[in-house]
DNA sequence: CAATCACGATACCTATAAAGTTACATGATT
DNA sequence: AATCATGTAACTTTATAGGTATCGTGATTG
């Protein structure tokens, strides 16, 4: 499979909806992502589930944010994109009847796990509002570059 | 695709090795691992480039270890088997034309290159004899477990 | 109320990479 | 010469994110 880069889309979207006064379409969403409106609905929809984007039908539709951005971390973007799975590596048999297999299984259990776990804690540190935050400063900065 | 389990399999395969005289044949370690010889050929022609095994052809010939496991980490074993990819999750646009999606991608990869890097430092810190002398002290600790 | 707009949902297709399978060639041992 | 075991190539399968087409539903507009 490709990468998942539903969280890195999300997010993406979602700094942009903090700048953009009124709804966006799916279609124009898609537009910016070089997508199409279909995989941006069907992603959406678990940030809409979260409370973090409302969509609305009709004339003047389209999305838009319904939470505070200093409230709502990396981490609950990922999560609520439902995007469990971080690593691409891992082993078959969760419960193996072989001894050594089991050894090894848990030893690298322990080690993705850690790493697992400080790349949770790194996306739970930062909200979307820290985010924009960065943006802004960055342009600031560097405004050409 | 599924789950990369080379380097789980590899390491459960050497530490069979470890404990066992002579050579052994693709055959029986695919029967071991459940799957058949070739994925077994495949993926150990990456640990005998890397000189941790030696094949044979014809009668009693099969795989054998030719390296101090003592010297050989798990993350050895990783490269060796040519797996780089980590992460699951990631990015498209390398480099992005938009300067909100490459401040994302740079928090993203911020992150996941900590993780990395945490998950690297911990394979490279245990050999595959500290792996075999772990299983040893588990076993002998409960027996029967 | 009819046209249009935008989302919701379904069904199906594509791309990718590990893993599985089949078949045959090559070289070593007996 | 027969057998055994690896080496290699080609193809299929599987899992999953992403892409596409289509139609239904509800909201807005005139």
């Amino acid at each position: 499979m490709r990468n998942d880069s539903r969280l890195s889309r999300m997010l993406h979207v979602l700094l942009h909806m903090a700048r953009h006064d009124g709804p966006m379409t799916s279609e124009a969403i898609a537009r910016m992502l070089g997508t199409n409106p279909v995989v941006i609905r069907r992603t959406m929809a678990g940030l809409r589930e979260a409370g973090y984007v409302r969509s609305e039908k009709g004339h003047g539709g389209g999305w838009a944010l319904c939470a505070d951005l200093g409230k709502v971390s990396l981490l609950d973007v990922h999560r609520a994109v439902g995007g469990p799975r971080i690593f691409a590596i891992g082993h078959e048999h969760k419960n193996p009847d072989c001894a050594v297999e089991k050894a090894v299984n848990d030893a690298l259990e322990d080690a993705l796990q850690d790493a697992q776990a400080l790349l949770i804690a790194r996306l739970g540190a930062v909200t979307l509002a820290q985010l924009a935050q960065q943006f802004d400063a960055h342009c600031k900065a560097a405004p050409l570059s």
